[in-house]
DNA sequence: CACTTAAAAGGGACCGGTCCCATATCGCTA
DNA sequence: TAGCGATATGGGACCGGTCCCTTTTAAGTG
C-alpha cells in the first residue's frame, strides 16, 4: 500500500498523501517492522562484525569506535567474537548465519597471512564486507584496511638514527613480528648501521599470557642474554608493556633511561605520559582506521560493483622523553 | 507443515519423518530464516546490549566477555552505545528499536542512582532485562546486578589500619565518589583512626579526560594542598591512573613508595605487575559480573515470571608491594 | 474538448516461517 | 469389527512488510 511508500521513499506520492500517512503513523505511534522488511524486501539495517580475538586492547577499542559510527548511520550492529584462533569452522559458521539473517554488510577482522582463510573469504564475499588486515600485501576479492605496523618500527629506527644511537636494537616475540624486525634492520643499513645477530632480542611467552608471565619472560630473557653489559643504546619494542618491563630491568641494573637506553614502545596503549620517564610509542591510528572501515563500508553499500578498495593507515611514531633527545 | 515443527521442536512428529526431514534439508542445505521465524512466533534469537558509555575500560571489557557468554548460548548480540552522559533521549530510542525488532532480551547497563533514569526503565521492563547497575540500593522493577565497589575501599582501609598506618587517605573525583569516600572513612572511624577533612583528597577533571588533563590535575591538587609536607602514610585512589600519577608525584618529592606512603589503586587495569613498584589495587571481578548477567538473562527467558532478582558481586583488594607490608 | 502521457494510488502475490485446527493414522478395548 | 482416544500429519490463515502490475487521476497538448 501507500504507506510502505511513504517510509521506504520509494514510488511517488503526493506531499499531501504524505503529509496525512504521516500524520496518522504518528497518531497511532506506527513504524515499519523491521523484521518484514526485511523479510520482503532485502534490507535489514542490520550489519554484522566479526573479530579473530576481542580480548586485545586494539581490537575491542576499534570495534567499539566501528560501532559508534555505524549506529550513526542508522544500523544495528550485531558483533561477533571468535576468540579460539583455531577455530576457522566457528568463523565460518558465524558468517553463515549473518548471511541467513541477510545483514547488508560485514566488518570482519581477518589475519590475511594465513593462508587458510580462504574459506572464509570465500564466505566474505557475499557481503558487502570490509576486512581489517594485518597482512603484508596480499590481495584479498573484498575492500581492505591495512594496519601498517611497520612505519612505527622504520621511524623509531630513523629516529635513534638521527639522534646519534649507535646501535639500536629490537625485541618482541618472533613469530609475529618478523615483518617488523626486517623493516627496523633495514632501516638501519638504509642508514649505514650494522645489523648483528644480537640486534634482534626474540621473545618467547605464548600468544595468551599474563602480565606476570611478560615481566618474567622479558627479565629471563634479557638476563640471560645480557648478563654483564648491555651491548646497545637503543630499544624499539613491540608492545608498551615489554618496554615498561624492559625499563624495569634496566632501572634494576643501574641503567639510565634514556640517556644510556632509549626506549621505545608500540601502541601507546596508556599510562605512558603518566609514568616516568614518558615513554615513547608507537600511535596505531585507531580512528582513522574506524573511518576508514566506515567509509569502505558505506561506499561498498552505496556501489556494489565498484573494484575492490585497499586503505593502509600508517601507525606513527610518538616521541617522549624515554626515546631520548 | 511438518518441517517446521521438526526445526521448532514443539509438536510431535515421528521419528521416521523427522531423520527424512533432516536428511533433505540437509542435502537442500536448508535452514530456517531467522527472519520469518521472528516475524511469525516471536523468537528471533537476538539479544540486545545497550552501554551508556563504552569507551570505559571496564564498560568495554565486560561487554566482551559477555557477549562472548551470550553467543554460546546461541544468541546474536546487537551492541549498541550511548556515548553522550545527556543524552536521555537516545538510549530510549534505542530500546524502542530493540523492541520494534522484537528482541528477546537486553543488558543493559545503567546508573540507578540517577533519577532521571525512570522513562528508560519504563522501557526495560517491556523486556527481560539484565541491568547492571552501580547504584547503592535502589530496587529497580528488573533483575540487576550490583558492581559494589566499596567493598574495595573498606578491605583497603582496613589493610593500612591493620598494617599500622596512622593516617590514611583517600583521592578521587568527588562528584561519583561520595558513596566510596564514605565507606573509607567509617571503616577507618570503625577502627578508631580519626577522619578529618584532610581525609579526602578531591580532584576536579572533567568525565572525559586525557592522560596529560589527569596527571596536571593530580600533581596540581597535590602540590598546592601540601606545598611542604604530608600529612597522612597512606593514600587510596579511585583508579590506577590516580594512584600512578600520585607515585610519580612522591617520587619527585623524594618520598618512597610504600615505605613513607603506600599506595593502592582501583581497577587493576594493566602493568600493575610489571611497574615499580606493584600496584596494589582493586579487582574489578569481571568475570563474576558477566556470569551473573548471562545467568540472570538466561534464568528470566525461561521463568519471566520470576520475581526480579539482585545479584550484589564486590569487588576485591589485591595486595602488591606498593601497598606495603 | 477530446486525446495523449505521466504521475499517483491501489490490488494482490509473495517473502518464509508459526500456529490453530481439521483430518488421517494407528493401536487398543468392548 | 465397530468405536474410541491419542498421536501424526497436512491445510490454511497470518505475521507485516515489498514489489510488480493495473487502474485511476491529473496535467499538458493540438
Amino acid at each position: 500500500m501507500t504507506v510502505s511508500r511513504v517510509f521506504s521513499g520509494r514510488g511517488p506520492v503526493s506531499d499531501e498523501l504524505r503529509k496525512k500517512v504521516i500524520l496518522i503513523s504518528r497518531e497511532h505511534e506506527y513504524t515499519p517492522n523491521p523484521l518484514a522488511r526485511g523479510l520482503a524486501g532485502q534490507r535489514t539495517q542490520n550489519l554484522g562484525l566479526i573479530w579473530w580475538h576481542m580480548h586485545d586492547m586494539l581490537a575491542s577499542e576499534l570495534m567499539i569506535k566501528i560501532v559508534n559510527h555505524l549506529q550513526g548511520f542508522g544500523f544495528v550492529v550485531n558483533v561477533a567474537d571468535c576468540s579460539c584462533w583455531a577455530e576457522k569452522a566457528r568463523y565460518t559458521r558465524i558468517l553463515e548465519d549473518f548471511d541467513r539473517r541477510r545483514f547488508e554488510g560485514v566488518v570482519a577482522q581477518l589475519d590475511l597471512e594465513n593462508p587458510g582463510e580462504s574459506s572464509i573469504l570465500d564466505r566474505l564475499r557475499r557481503f558487502p564486507a570490509a576486512v581489517i588486515a594485518t597482512a603484508y600485501g596480499i590481495d584479498a576479492p573484498c575492500d581492505q584496511v591495512i594496519l601498517e605496523r611497520r612505519t612505527g618500527f622504520i621511524e623509531a629506527a630513523e629516529y635513534f638514527v638521527a639522534s646519534g644511537r649507535k646501535t639500536p636494537v629490537v625485541m618482541g616475540r618472533h613469530e609475529i613480528n618478523q615483518p617488523k624486525f626486517d623493516a627496523f634492520c633495514r632501516t638501519l643499513q638504509n642508514h649505514n648501521v650494522p645489523v648483528k645477530d644480537a640486534t634482534i632480542i626474540e621473545l618467547d611467552y605464548p600468544p595468551l599470557y599474563t602480565d606476570e608471565e611478560l615481566r618474567t619472560c622479558v627479565w629471563r630473557n634479557l638476563t640471560r642474554r645480557f648478563p654483564q653489559k648491555i651491548p646497545f643504546d637503543a630499544l624499539m619494542c613491540t608492545s608498551d608493556q615489554e618496554a615498561w618491563c624492559a625499563i624495569a630491568w634496566f632501572h634494576s641494573r643501574g641503567l639510565r633511561v634514556p640517556q644510556e637506553v632509549a626506549v621505545v614502545g608500540f601502541g601507546d596503549y596508556m599510562y605512558n605520559s603518566i609514568l616516568t620517564p614518558p615513554l615513547a610509542s608507537v600511535d596505531r591510528r585507531l580512528e582513522q582506521t574506524a573511518c576508514a572501515i566506515d567509509t569502505l563500508l558505506m561506499n561498498r553499500l552505496k556501489q556494489p560493483d565498484l573494484p575492490p578498495q585497499k586503505h593502509v593507515v600508517n601507525m606513527k611514531f610518538i616521541w617522549r622523553e624515554s626515546a631520548g633527545s
